[in-house]
DNA sequence: CCACGCTCCTGCGCGC
DNA sequence: TGCGCGCAGGAGCGTG
């Protein structure tokens, strides 16, 4: 599902082709997503053309003279630059159509989310209390210690937490962990400054490996030019409950925590306390 | 402030 | 072959 890695894949597949042509116009099927699309759109986006595309955490921000669309994938939703011609197909919601291109918003779970700013993006509150961007300088091991040194609550459940690092889901907070060799379950204010040195470097690397590969591929998951990611084949944890570890040969096991699969190596990833 | 569980939604894989 | 169930999951939000 879009995680960070694959919300930046696909801001990077669609800059060319969605920046600098003048929209036409809005074409709304579906405005049921998350929270409702505004219907306004449809009188305010034509007539003018984007003119950037930026990520924060895990949205897109379409910058706009008029303002700025703000879109999250949500754990199904693709968006991508098609001929306009194209006949519109199952679960696609919005259309932004731009001269014979069209920028098509398609997502069957509908967790994801089309809204408008007209003041600054950053300081609209679903992205104003959002943590550092985990391949930024903001977020090192001082910064994550500190973070974590109050907090009762089990590592991985605190680095999914967006207001603390953004662009860590299920997936990625498993490879993480293992990476950095610190059991999910242990307590994050247990952990040593070494261990948020080798956590935000573990994170880093996961994250950057991600991107690099084109994004991760869960199931339906499309890059924004069609192609599926390969990084999933690359999982040392995820998905992989009594299969062998690639490094020690233990069977990585299968917990749940939150309510999401949790994946980790008994021996490489030991629960121990300081 | 903190921790935790609920909720939104659809498609898919599985067991019977 | 079909049916029903559980699961997948980001993150806001309500509750204690």
């Amino acid at each position: 599902m879009p995680e960070l890695p694959e919300v930046e894949t696909t801001a990077r597949g669609i800059r060319p082709s969605s920046l600098g042509r003048p929209i036409d116009r809005v074409v709304i099927r579906n405005a049921s997503l998350r929270w409702p699309v505004p219907l306004h759109l449809t009188d305010i986006l034509p007539g003018h053309a984007f003119t950037g595309l930026s990520r924060r955490g895990k949205y897109l921000l379409f910058q706009h003279p008029r303002g700025t669309l703000i879109i999250h994938l949500g754990m199904s939703g693709h968006l991508r630059v098609i001929p306009a011609t194209k006949a519109a197909e199952k679960h696609d919601h919005i259309d932004i159509v731009m001269g014979i291109h069209c920028l098509r918003f398609n997502d069957p779970r509908r967790f994801g989310a089309m809204l408008w700013t007209e003041s600054d993006p950053l300081q609209h509150p679903l992205l104003a209390t959002l943590g550092p961007e985990p391949l930024e300088d903001g977020f090192d091991a001082d910064y994550l210690l500190g973070r974590l040194r109050k907090k009762q609550i089990a590592i991985k459940l605190a680095i999914m937490d967006s207001h603390l690092v953004v662009g860590v889901g299920n997936i990625y907070a498993n490879e993480s962990l293992f990476l950095a060799g610190i059991h999910p379950q242990k307590p994050a204010c247990d952990l040593t400054h070494p261990e948020c040195t080798k956590l935000v470097d573990a994170i880093r690397r996961t994250l950057a490996a991600a991107i690099e590969a084109g994004g991760s591929s869960l199931r339906d998951y499309v890059q924004a030019d069609g192609n599926k990611g390969w990084f999933q084949q690359q999982y040392r944890t995820y998905g992989r409950q009594d299969q062998p570890c690639h490094q020690c040969g233990d069977l990585i096991r299968l917990s749940r925590m939150g309510g999401r699969a949790t994946y980790w190596c008994p021996h490489c990833q030991p629960f121990v306390a300081n």
